[in-house]
DNA sequence: AAATTAACTTTGCAATTCAAAGTACTATAA
DNA sequence: TTATAGTACTTTGAATTGCAAAGTTAATTT
């Protein structure tokens, strides 16, 4: 019998790095400002998740100022777009035999 | 914007619960041993997840003896069926952005 | 210099997860 | 009757994860 469960990626089990992911998968170079707002998160909560999908270099960083402001924007790598998209597959999966 | 990663139903956030009821969707009375081997665990760990389930009556318990042998059935509910949907549509959507 | 803003990092605590060990119940064997 | 075994737990303890709040850094404006 087969295990679906089992090829989760344990980058995407928390809401929040799947909410990160979600978004930067349809939008190309979100700031940090945005992903704090869209996931109405606390800037270390926000922070903490997404050091994780860096370390995972699922996401990539560019740091420059937007008038004469800090401004942080991240985006998916194709390495994190292909872990993602493997990741919905299992889910898809899953959805699939309740139909 | 919508923030549907809220809509997440705790419950089903890990892979074993959300493994438990992938099964239970599909399958009619699961007994412990087969529901243990087919998640590969601890019979600890899955008798926990199973306590977390049947805490928010998302499954139901039936327990009797098969040759001289105690033997737990687990099956869900209405409510869980519905609430794991519910779980299911969220993810839905966020596949759908996808495509 | 002081205050401000963005984007963190650190701290510390609470919640979650898990394996391992222990327990309850029934059945069967010695 | 004591012992052994099997199933399904419960308890324990430790590691991991998740989080808010407070502190930090760097550049900016006053």
């Amino acid at each position: 019998m087969e295990l679906p469960i089992n090829k989760f990626n344990k980058a995407f089990e928390n809401r929040i790095r799947l909410g990160v992911m979600s978004i930067l998968m349809v939008n190309d170079w979100v700031d940090f400002g945005t992903l704090k707002e869209m996931l109405d998160l606390t800037d270390g909560n926000l922070a903490s998740h997404i050091k994780a999908l860096e370390a995972e270099q699922y996401i990539e960083i560019n740091k420059r100022f937007i008038n004469k402001k800090p401004n942080t924007s991240y985006r998916a790598t194709f390495l994190g777009r292909n872990a993602f998209k493997e990741h919905l597959n299992v889910l898809e999966n899953i959805i699939k035999q309740n139909e």
